[in-house]
DNA sequence: CTGAAAGCGCTAACAA
DNA sequence: TTGTTAGCGCTTTCAG
């Protein structure tokens, strides 16, 4: 490693031709006699020549290839499930595009130096809205991914959470349950104060009364819903069925309820909230609301490409409509 | 956005000066005239001027700062909290390098296509050897994490997964027990096989037998688990302990314990692997073998830096020891 | 303190 | 089919 950089120069002089046609065979010009090509390419290969991408790159004219993915530090964003789909989608909206994906994991403070990212995709913004905003004044393209964002310049692309946990809140509902208890994700999140919102909605929509025990505050950890799952079956009144704005956190509460021996879904009906596998394997398979998160990485690489390209000019704001994935973790109440 | 590249000759223009001068403001050379300074500052930000990386960086002789982190696909290597706990360390290590983070989720098929890394990471090599191979013998600098590669001359820093194994289970035997059974991970990992030896070898040292039914090929995933530790508690003669190889392997069998009444520790021990934190918060807390999954990651990127740069000529080969962590989910046997 | 000019390593017309 | 000659956009001597 670390030759003394050798370049199209020393591979053209040992090769005993110009550098031009050492570029055409790098760049297989199909125009290049049959043994030069060879001769070339013992050359490159015998001083183990590696073109600089750097030059290649301006010299092609070509801006930027790249877009960075920007995630907080490590919040609860960061829960397997969700960043996993979600990269999986950019990863290969990147390859199709062929693009690269530079990776910034940050804690928000730092002035996030971009060195070739052509792009910029934030997963969600938590407590990095001063970067965003930095990136945007900047004139970089930039998007955002499941906030819904009002009071910036800048495109998103997000699923309707509202809608999704009023269709979990409203199928509980049309189930026949009166007594329907909630642990929400982390409130710092839009998406914990969305699902929470529609889940408010759909109860107060059908006349469904949701007293504050009924309710607790959780952060998307499977502790919080342990807690939350203790809290609720200890009430006098428990409730016969629970939203949980996770997978993870309904899978928790599934297992206190079989380790308190609460049947699910006879005693006790759970929905959950993102369609990870994971819950198709549990003990009971975990009804719960499909949010597209690959489909949303895919797309948000799309986007950014497209603005980064000016094939986009305005602003991009979508917002995907999830889906409702019966299982059987819910049924009517038995009381 | 995307107006038609102004460049530093614009600015020049613009200011008046030379593009020397603006190039000196963009590199805060400090004997510049204030004056100037000012009015090339006021051109820039009033064309929203940035300089173009790629030409900076040709003009400057910078190689690569950038390392590629290689992920397959997507098989059990990227289940959650080891994935993550690595890409946190690695993503540190790069910015304290400032290093960029490309990252390539590849099925292994591709070429591997690294535009301008200087550096390759390879988060185990499952079914991706031959892109190891290519990279390696192109001249870039590589690292696999987690692999111990015998076949290749490649670096690597890996964790003894055969010691941790070993730990676990011999834990397991000095408490008394003579009925160890297991779940191993995905045998088409190192780890995985690994993992499985570290434990035999412990039982043989100790002569205790270990039956076939005692051992139940997993793949890390919680489904897996289920399915053996059902079929574990049908056997005629159960089990005393479990030794999974993966946390969240371990902690879907104390769900299926508790499911089936079966406590934990006191009917059954359960050891798991990694130090997941979700292993705090179960209904008992996880005694388990702990891996320097970010220490990994971090060093990773430093060997890989230093063979980039040439401080490093030969081969790294660095394998860390995991630690037993002692919590609530082992204990003697009761019978 | 500032500008002219010579590259960085490579590609891309344009000739030959 | 191959080579000559300009640049790509910026940094960096080296004069002035």
């Amino acid at each position: 490693m670390v030759e003394k950089k050798i370049s199209i120069t020393d591979v053209a002089r040992k090769a005993g031709v110009s550098i031009t046609t050492v570029s055409r065979v790098l760049n297989k010009v199909p125009t290049v006699n049959k043994e030069i090509v060879q001769r070339v390419e013992g050359a490159i290969s015998d001083m183990k020549f590696k073109p600089n991408p750097t030059a290649q790159r301006l010299a092609k004219g070509i801006q930027n290839t790249a877009v960075g993915f920007v995630i907080p530090g490590y919040p609860g964003i960061f829960h397997s499930f969700y960043a996993v789909e979600l990269m999986r989608g950019i990863g290969h909206g990147c390859e199709t595009l062929r693009l690269d994906l530079i990776f910034h994991i940050t804690d928000g403070s730092n002035p996030l130096r971009s060195n070739f990212a052509g792009g910029l995709i934030f997963a969600d913004i938590i407590e990095n809205l001063p970067q965003v905003q930095t990136a945007v004044a900047e004139g970089m393209p930039c998007l955002v991914i499941n906030h819904i964002v009002k009071d910036l310049q800048v495109s998103y692309i997000a699923v309707d959470n509202v809608k999704g946990s009023f269709m979990a809140a409203e199928y509980l509902v049309n189930l026949g349950h009166k007594r329907i208890a909630t642990v929400t994700g982390n409130m710092q999140t839009q998406a914990g104060i969305d699902r929470f919102e529609g889940f408010q909605k759909a109860l107060k929509q059908h006349n469904i009364d949701c007293p504050t025990e009924y309710v607790h505050k959780g952060d998307y950890s499977r502790r919080s819903a342990r807690q939350a799952a203790e809290r609720f079956f200890s009430l006098e009144n428990p409730p016969t069925a629970i939203f949980a704005a996770s997978d993870d956190m309904a899978m928790e509460i599934v297992s206190v309820s079989m380790e308190n021996g609460i049947k699910v879904p006879e005693d006790i009906s759970i929905i959950g909230f993102d369609d990870n596998p994971a819950g198709l394997f549990g003990p009971v398979g975990l009804t719960t609301i499909k949010q597209p998160l690959f489909t949303m990485g895919e797309e948000a690489v799309r986007v950014v490409y497209e603005i980064m390209t000016g094939k986009q000019k305005g602003l991009v704001h979508k917002v995907l409509a999830p889906d409702l994935i019966v299982r059987e973790s819910c049924a009517q109440p038995s009381s």
